[in-house]
DNA sequence: TGAGTGCACTTGTATATACAAGTTAATCAG
DNA sequence: CTGATTAACTTGTATATACAAGTGCACTCA
């Protein structure tokens, strides 16, 4: 039971050069020590290097190029679709609001926007809780979030405003989000979200159904995300 | 110029799985020749294979389960954001084709859908298509092509038909599309785009502007696509 | 018969080595 | 001083090998 199982080699150097650039040691443009460094200094061969390196490329967080190195990119962004791109260009993450609408409430559901619930995810049920996040004084999103009912001690006490869920779930219960499946559509206002985000009958909203899955085995969490994208665009990279 | 690079073995290794996987030689389920297999018939060792079999984990294609075998999963879902999910739940890729509404033609221009372009792609224009996607009869895509007139033989005349640009440049240019950036909106659609998708005016649309990142250095491609998500819903993973 | 053991097969990880190919900077000839 | 060459770096690809760890089936023994 809960075996401590040593990681392999490769990944200990993974995590530790995953570490140094999310924590800004090594900045956006640098280049990372060698191959050949990285042997020598962590005591394994070139393969084992290059499987750790392999994987921070294929995750965004640094380019290679050969004859000249690994050169580090930063923190990847948009895994998904997160980050915002206005029309005005400087927005200052000051700027982002984020208000509760309805605090987190215990329901049962068959069903969370198009996803099935798995059989012990109806059984106890999930929290719900609706947000709105509003931009220099503009409303641009409106999401429903539903989160199963597994062990989260005082989940439903703690305080969501301007602190994403993402952040909670890693920083107080240990859980990241390692993926996930996400459905997306034009609709056009109705009468609840024309109300939110102030706009006329008919308007274009932006719809994003997602299932995000967790480095918790078998523990999952659902959003409905509106999206006013009148003036601020939906950014990613992928 | 235009030398033709021999393929690594890998590489000619993945295509060639790719397209038993794509084709339906392999389906969903199958399990694929052991990596010792393959290292006999194709003449290479395992680590070679492997890394043709890594790279069709990491895109989905297959799933590998230690002590049993490369597992089969099936046409990739949602790289960046690619594929369609329905409200009919199977829809064969027979029912999507593609018509070519505008042919390539080279033209000038100062932006790519808002994304700037580099001083030498204005100075040696682009090559701008159309093109119109069709699922059961209903009109699902409507999208502008910007690919930069760098050196492809051939790339005006070649059949964009129910083959999709990345094929066509993995295939016969051998550049890969190594990541990107997108921007999403919801719009309603204008008088062209009513045309096109036959819908009123007032119609929700999605509209999806890309910027392809390319394993050539400093090629980009970009697209604007118009999506009428109506009944099927831009569907992906992350 | 039935449960358990072991073997053969699978993928996972790691070492050691070799050469190809791209980049950069120093060196040398003019 | 300028420009071409070279050498020393970098990453890319490939071989050959070894053992660990998970899976499944056949065989054995009670």
């Amino acid at each position: 039971m809960a075996v401590k199982k040593a990681l392999p080699p490769y990944k200990v150097l993974y995590e530790q050069l995953r570490k140094h650039i999310t924590d800004g040691n090594y900045k956006r443009g640098d280049i990372l020590p060698s191959e050949n460094e990285l042997c020598t200094t962590h005591q394994v061969t070139r393969p084992t290097v290059r499987k750790a390196l392999d994987r921070l490329v294929h995750e965004g967080y640094i380019r290679k190029k050969q004859g000249k190195g690994s050169i580090v990119q930063g923190q990847p962004q948009g895994v998904g679709i997160l980050s915002l791109s206005g029309t005005t260009s400087a927005i200052g993450k000051d700027n982002l609001e984020t208000r509760i609408i309805v605090k987190p409430t215990l329901i049962k559901c068959d069903d969370a926007f198009g996803f099935p619930l798995l059989d012990f995810e109806k059984e106890v049920g999930c929290y719900r809780l609706e947000r709105l996040r509003i931009m220099n004084k503009q409303p641009i999103f409106y999401d429903i979030t539903l989160v199963p009912n597994i062990n989260l001690p005082r989940f439903s006490s703690r305080n969501f405003e301007n602190r994403s869920l993402f952040e909670i779930m890693r920083t107080s219960y240990q859980i990241e989000i390692s993926g996930g499946e996400q459905k997306l559509m034009a609709i056009t206002a109705d009468d609840k979200v024309q109300q939110y985000f102030n706009v006329a009958a008919g308007h274009p909203i932006l719809r994003l159904d997602r299932k995000m899955e967790t480095s918790e085995e078998g523990f999952f969490f659902y959003s409905q995300v509106y999206c006013n994208t009148e003036n601020y665009g939906l950014y990613g990279t992928f």
